[in-house]
RNA sequence: GCGGGCGUGGCGGAAUGGUAGACGCAUGGGACUUAAACUCCCUGGGAGGUAACUCCAUGCCGGUUCGAGUCCGGCCGCCCGCACCA
């Protein structure tokens, strides 16, 4: 008997399902609909294995839901904006266009041959002028409807290459190329008013009953709803128009703590200072350093500065407060502005410490006597505690309601208000970049900002750029920028700015359900295919992508290109984990590391095959090209097929674990779907035995199997489906069961492989004479009468640990299996003639007897 | 620094609070073969014991429970995110 040849094999059936168009997706009014879809890829040029796993995966619920008789959308796009087409074009000469298109031409090659039931016909990329015309489209109507405005945001600005960085090209505070130290730098940008939605998207992260909890907890954590008090210190002496320093507390039940109050480096009163005061500048300069990110602001030394400036403390005129300046308080959060209470706040102690300020303890815990710090006492809120200076409500209460009877003594004496107010910034989108989707207004010296005429979009990327210097080609483009503005015909300037490339993401979910359509969507479409059914993608996404596609999909239906129905676009979440491999390591004569690729090393000897050189081996590692720890699928592929690359990525790891690819597991895998086939091709050649008792044990082994792999893909436990097939194959392999049942078991068993090894298991179902293709046969339902045992095994414990077993029917009542376990060998001896103390009975699982 | 998650044999992992280690890999032994490859069978956490069996074991420490890998508290380690990487 020959061998199975997925060379062969594959392609063939790829052909057949393309020649019978069984991926092109169809609205059907008839049938229930399932939409799933896979996070899609930034177009790097390669395919990895993490894009195998997580394509794998929605291929696997797509099939499975075809064959369930869903009319299935299962689109594939790209991703294609962004900074790495600009990086190559820098690097490489050309042009990000071409850089982009060929990679995308590549990848699309490599992923053919992995067989996805994918829907072809749909795709397009974001940097397709005809999708990023119909994102300015919205962006304009977005404009119109309020929900996009301009204002100034701080960049990460390298003073040496006169240009902006992105959060990834800072590396310890420096510019990648220059290696100038990053300032902070203050620019006008457009925004997205996402803040607006905040409380609605909180509130309805508790409608995603089928995302990942830890994920709505993440987007909660983001919105970050907090209940407060905003009040105002009247300054002393102050500048004119600083009379008052207005701050945002979430614990006033501590204002009698204060020791300070404290700006932002970037609030208004601090600029003012700035211009009088130059020791203040040259301090605010040093604030200035460094990037934008929170990590780099949370984790830079916290130091300050007096002003100078005293305020009066609310609840006491004579008690005036320092105002300090200092570099932890952000001015996008709250008002910009702080009371520090060094008692009851960890980075308040430090700073305080740092500068001699009071520390004056508000409350104690409950029973303790006032004392000298050393650290900040900060009890959770629901605790309660004994407030030695509060200054309303109970002496002894919890931090929860000391904060509620402060802001209620705050309004009743009209000092302050109960505010409640959220973390979540507005959605900057601007980018100082050429390879986006270009911002569709115009700058009018007479009109100001101007929207473009929709019969003006796309706004195209002009083709005539250059990547030799730093900075924004559209910025120094002799002509593109030169336009008439739409409103008075007189000459004007476009903007420069291109949209954030989380905006191409954003909407790409509803575009696949219309995607050639002349305006941004069409309603007959969305409405028959939204929402997202399924939606797969790697964690790291859980917070910015997610969230703005929630926020999208809002603003989307209020500018009329989405129905109701479609705010939360993704119905369920699915979130995988990544594909990891150990990483071999040297290290070289001036003692840096030096990365080896898999085939280049013997992992049995432990060194580098070129040189003998011992290597250090670091175990699994997200894979990366930098580390070299990289397996390209497209070799996997060519040794073994697609099969197996898609079978492994499935095998083992639960789908929402990192996997680890080993190259023995590869094998195996290979083996054992070869050893599939030999089985396959014996049976449709007649093997089988003929014991009746055979016969009903296969049947009852295959429902089994039907039972597991359906409950295991519901579920998403892919690694368990395999588990119950590796079950199932052995089962079969022993069994003496008559031809005829043996073949209805194979064909069974070629529908449960179906999903995830889609040409083996046509192959083996056309081989066993099944009608047309495995994939739009209908899934096969487990029998429900012979899934049922009749007695049941059952562990006997003495005080927890396991001493015995009996076997017993599965609906003996209580009382008689208690009657069989005192009668136990084990349990006699373990009594030696006394009674048990307790007899726990739990039916069907387990007997547990206490001494 | 802040938010979230994870941690089980040599390895990947399984286990509605109920027999820890399903299924697989690697290892060791055997069959087939002139030999090898392929394939098939057996073995398979650690320690002790001829054996029946006993003890130890789910990152560490403590708690709840008849019973904890699972729940709670505290630590340690690793991973993801932190708003301009995608």
């Amino acid at each position: 008997m020959s061998r199975y040849e997925p060379s062969q094999t594959e392609t063939k059936w790829q052909a057949a399902w393309d020649d019978a168009g069984v991926f092109t997706a169809r609205r059907d009014p008839a049938r229930p609909k399932y939409y799933v879809l896979e996070m899609f890829p930034y177009p790097s040029g390669r395919i990895h294995m993490g894009h195998v796993r997580n394509y794998t995966m929605g291929d696997v619920v797509a099939r499975y839901k075809m064959s369930c008789g869903f009319s299935v959308l299962h689109p594939m796009g790209w991703d294609a904006f962004g900074m790495p087409a600009e990086n190559a074009a820098m690097e490489r000469g050309g042009h990000p266009k071409d850089w982009t298109y060929g990679n995308i031409a590549d990848m699309r090659d490599q992923m053919k041959p992995l067989g996805l039931s994918i829907d072809w016909s749909r795709e397009f990329a974001t940097c397709d002028p005809e999708y990023y015309g119909q994102q300015q489209a919205m962006f304009l109507d977005m404009l119109d409807a309020g929900l996009v405005y301009r204002k100034n945001a701080v960049v990460n600005w390298d003073p040496v290459d006169m240009t902006v960085l992105a959060n990834e090209q800072v590396e310890n505070g420096r510019g990648w190329r220059s290696g100038a130290l990053v300032e902070r730098k203050e620019l006008t940008q457009w925004f997205f008013k996402i803040s607006d939605f905040a409380g609605e998207l909180l509130s309805a992260l508790d409608g995603l009953k089928d995302w990942p909890e830890k994920v709505r907890l993440m987007q909660a954590n983001w919105i970050g709803q907090s209940r407060g008090l905003q009040f105002s210190f009247d300054t002393v002496d102050a500048p004119e128009g600083f009379e008052k320093i207005e701050v945002y507390t979430t614990r006033p039940d501590t204002l009698m703590g204060a020791s300070f109050v404290g700006i932002s480096p970037d609030h208004p009163l601090a600029k003012l200072l700035e211009a009088q005061n130059p020791e203040l500048a040259e301090f605010l300069a040093e604030c200035r350093k460094g990037g934008t990110t929170e990590e780099a602001i949370e984790t830079a030394e916290k130091i300050g500065r007096d002003t100078g400036l005293r305020v009066k403390h609310p609840l006491d005129p004579n008690w005036e407060l320092p105002v300090w300046i200092a570099n932890f308080i952000l001015m996008d959060y709250g008002t910009g502005a702080i009371f520090g209470c060094p008692a009851h706040d960890q980075r308040d102690f430090e700073f305080a410490t740092k500068y001699a300020l009071p520390i004056n303890p508000v409350f104690v815990a409950e029973g303790a006597e006032e004392e000298a710090l050393t650290e900040a006492f900060v009890p959770m809120k629901s605790e309660k505690v004994r407030y030695v200076r509060g200054f309303a409500g109970a002496e002894v209460q919890t931090g929860e309601e000391g904060v509620a009877t402060a802001i209620a003594y705050a309004e009743d004496k009209g000092f302050g208000e109960g505010v409640t107010k959220y973390r979540l910034r507005d959605w900057g989108l601007s980018r100082q970049r050429y390879w986006g989707c270009p911002i569709p207004v115009v700058h009018c010296p007479a009109c100001g900002v101007v929207p473009e005429k929709k019969e003006n979009l796309p706004v195209r990327l002009p083709d005539d750029v250059t990547f030799d210097k730093p900075g924004n080609p559209l910025d120094r483009h002799p002509t593109w920028r030169d336009c008439s503005c739409p409103k008075c015909g007189a000459a004007a300037k476009r903007e420069t700015d291109t949209m954030d490339t989380f905006v191409d993401s954003s909407w790409y979910y509803a575009r696949f359900t219309a995607p050639r359509a002349t305006t941004p969507t069409v309603a007959e479409d969305a409405d028959y295919w939204m929402n997202v059914d399924q939606y797969i993608g790697g964690i790291e996404h859980a917070i910015l992508h997610l969230l703005y596609s929630r926020f999208f999909a809002r603003a989307m239906h209020k500018t009329g290109h989405l129905p109701a129905k479609a705010v939360e676009p993704f119905d369920a979440l699915f979130t995988q984990g990544m594909v990891t491999h150990e990483i071999y390591k040297t290290t070289d004569e001036k003692g840096r590391p030096v990365y080896h690729l898999p085939e280049d090393v013997d992992r049995e000897a432990g060194t580098v095959k070129a040189t003998g050189e011992t290597l250090e081996i670091i175990p699994s590692a997200k894979m990366s090209k930098s580390k070299k720890n990289v397996v390209d699928p497209m070799n996997i592929i060519a040794a073994f097929g697609a099969d197996t690359a898609r079978f492994f990525v499935m095998s083992d790891s639960p789908p929402e674990r990192d996997v680890e690819w080993t190259a023995s597991g590869a094998e195996a895998t290979s083996k054992f779907l070869g050893r599939v086939w030999r089985i396959a091709h014996e049976i449709a050649e007649g093997a089988g035995g003929e014991g009746v008792a055979e016969d009903a044990a296969l049947m009852k082994a295959t429902h089994k199997a039907i039972d597991e792999v359906t409950r295991s893909i519901d579920g998403f436990a892919f690694n368990k489906a395999v588990a119950a097939l590796y079950t199932l194959t052995n089962t079969m392999q022993k069994s003496g069961a008559s031809n005829a049942v043996k073949r209805e078991a194979m064909k069974l068993m070629a529908q449960l492989m179906g999903p995830m090894v889609p040409h083996l298991a046509e192959d083996i179902w056309a081989a066993l004479g099944g009608d047309g293709f495995v994939v739009q046969a209908p899934w096969p339902k487990a029998d429900p009468a012979l899934l049922v045992e009749d007695s049941v095994t059952l562990p006997i414990q003495i005080n927890g640990k396991r001493r015995g077993e009996i076997t017993v029917p599965k609906d003996m009542p209580a009382s008689e299996v208690e009657k069989i376990v005192l009668a136990d060998d084990a349990v006699v001896k373990a009594l030696a003639g006394g009674q048990p103390k307790k007899l726990i009975v739990v039916p069907g699982r387990i007997v547990n007897v206490v001494i």
